[in-house]
DNA sequence: TTTTTAGTTGAACGATCGACTAAATTTACT
DNA sequence: AGTAAATTTAGTCGATCGTTCAACTAAAAA
């Protein structure tokens, strides 16, 4: 997964350095448009000339700054990846600091997932829009360890994290359900993802992106009450 | 979108032939192999060699027998779709005879709703579990209409029923917030089979696919409990 | 038996795919 | 200004894509 590199000239003299001449933002711009495409018609759906011409460059220079296709696609979901993960982890630190009863406090470990998530979608922009959505497509195939691994590998601890919180909150419960009810919640928000993508393009929906406010605090209550359930009773 | 029919030869002498040219199951393994391999890699991450080469037939064969790479996407498609609804509009009507307190006869409807899925993926033999497997993966790529539009067409009644029945269980809810629930509800369940299939081909997964029943148990309880906390409190 | 029809075969079509290269152009630094 | 590195252009490569076709086989109908 290289980044604009020199394509193997004469490499016997020269130094090493790595100063970047004149990158205006044709990189920019292709990832751009990778995400775009990519996060709508999937991996194979896509061609490396559908994103040249999308991003208004010629085809080789896909290759140029980024490698294979495959490479490419790993580019798109690193770019972004850090950035998320981080504001992730942040809104974890602020949820723990929540007091209150058991609910309360779950409530704020639920709503801590998902805002991140929803908010950039909705108001980080396009490229924000369209890396949550590719994050929910990939999601969503499984079978395909090469696509999915990657994104793993970003997001795995933070994930973690999250269940350790909801574990530590919930010493009633199996270690195993808690992980049931967050593998159950990771679900609804992975589906949803994918397809509010579909819902402010046209209007004729089932709900506006607008709405998605109002979802994230029905998606807190039934989360919420959710866990409640898999309380095992004695 | 022909299935693999007898011609309609006049049946009326002899004996009580199955004549059937020289084609007995042509059809039905190009279905068989387009529903596995459209399940695993999606629409475009499979050619029609693939698919004639796992049927062991040609490909022009793929063209006689279902026209284009769409139609054949849309012909495994509507292979099984009037059982599965059909199934799942049984269920339904059961559920609706069980007796008890609102929790229990809302518990019953869920489970009405996602026995029939897990059932024909656990049980029903390697071509429903591609099946169900596909339902998942369209489901969950909502930006490609053409896609998605057939599936809809057969599952959109069934699916109304369903929350038809909900709501009539819940006067004290909001229609809406009752249709949220069980979109949160499809939205699980799609994820969940959509991941299924990888689970019991590794065997180094979260759980094995017996354990399904298992997570069946829990899911009921969990958006059984859900729906409560999407009840408004005045 | 002859004709008709459904099914199958193997090969090819034009188009497009991902990958790659050489040359031209632009930039930063001396 | 000169120069070397960085960037962009235009084009080619073999492979594969979905689709089409004419020829052929075998069973059903006449």
């Amino acid at each position: 997964m290289k980044l604009a590199e020199t394509t193997g000239g004469p490499e016997g003299a020269a130094a090493p350095k790595l100063d970047r001449r004149r990158a205006p933002d044709t990189a920019a711009r292709i990832l751009d448009a990778a995400e775009s495409l990519f996060s709508i018609r999937g991996y194979h759906g896509v061609s490396l000339r559908d994103i040249a011409t999308q991003a208004g460059v010629q085809v080789a220079l896909t290759h140029y700054h980024f490698g294979s296709k495959e490479d490419l696609f790993g580019a798109v979901i690193d770019r972004r990846a850090d950035a998320h993960v981080a504001g992730m982890a942040d809104a974890l630190v602020q949820a723990r600091q929540v007091a209150g009863d058991q609910a309360t406090r779950r409530r704020a470990i639920i709503r801590a997932f998902i805002t991140p998530i929803v908010d950039r979608s909705m108001r980080g922009g396009a490229g924000w829009k369209n890396y949550i959505r590719l994050m929910a497509l990939v999601a969503n195939m499984p079978q395909q360890e090469a696509f999915i691994s990657p994104f793993r590998q970003h997001f795995d601890d933070v994930i973690a994290a999250y269940v350790e919180a909801l574990r530590a909150l919930h010493p009633e419960m199996d270690e195993g359900d808690v992980q049931w009810g967050f593998f159950f919640f990771q679900a609804m928000i992975t589906h949803i993802l994918a397809e509010s993508g579909m819902l402010d393009r046209q209007s004729g929906g089932r709900f506006s992106s607008r709405d998605l406010d109002a979802m994230v605090e029905r998606m807190v209550d039934f989360v919420g009450a959710g866990f409640t359930g898999l309380v095992r009773v004695a």
